[in-house]
DNA sequence: TGCGGAAAGA
DNA sequence: TCTTTCCGCA
């Protein structure tokens, strides 16, 4: 029954992209073994075919916008098999993450979050490094030191 | 629309 | 531990 189950695939060769360094222990993911909220947010928003849903806030670095909550539920539910998932339920998941530092509300804007970004850490691209730098300024990438 | 306590589930 | 579910409150 896990058929109906979304499994998204890590993108590659698609330019690059700045984690800050709580994101880089998602490789694996140690005490609990299913993925995580965060986590699933960052691959939705890497991706372009997502950007009608969730997209990064152009100007403000980390800062994201949920165009579709309903959406972002349903997706999210879809992930973790649970059918019944709703904005209502995800934005409570959502503000645990204010205590743990992982993100915080941009008060007065609708739908609206900001990753932490305090401790970036910039992965160095494996392949080859990216040529164009139009690319890296697309919002997906954070300057260093900020 | 957003917050955070409380309790339950995996 | 990280949600999921439910809910009163602002």
């Amino acid at each position: 029954r896990a058929a109906g189950c979304l499994s998204l695939s890590r993108p590659r060769g698609t330019g690059w992209l700045a984690f800050p360094a709580w994101a880089c222990k998602a490789e694996s993911s140690p005490g609990s073994r299913q993925i995580q909220l965060w986590h699933f947010i960052l691959e939705l928003l890497q991706k372009e075919e997502f950007r009608h849903v969730i997209a990064w806030q152009q100007g403000e670095y980390g800062e994201f916008v949920i165009k579709d909550p309903d959406e972002v539920a349903r997706l999210w539910g879809r992930r973790k098999c649970k059918p019944q998932m709703n904005y209502d339920k995800l934005s409570r998941a959502l503000r645990y993450y204010y205590n743990k530092r992982i993100l915080h509300k941009t008060k007065g804007k609708r739908f609206t979050y900001r990753f932490n970004l305090s401790q970036l850490v910039f992965p160095p691209p494996p392949v080859s490094a990216p040529r164009t730098p139009t690319r890296v300024c697309t919002g997906t990438a954070v300057p260093a030191g900020g």
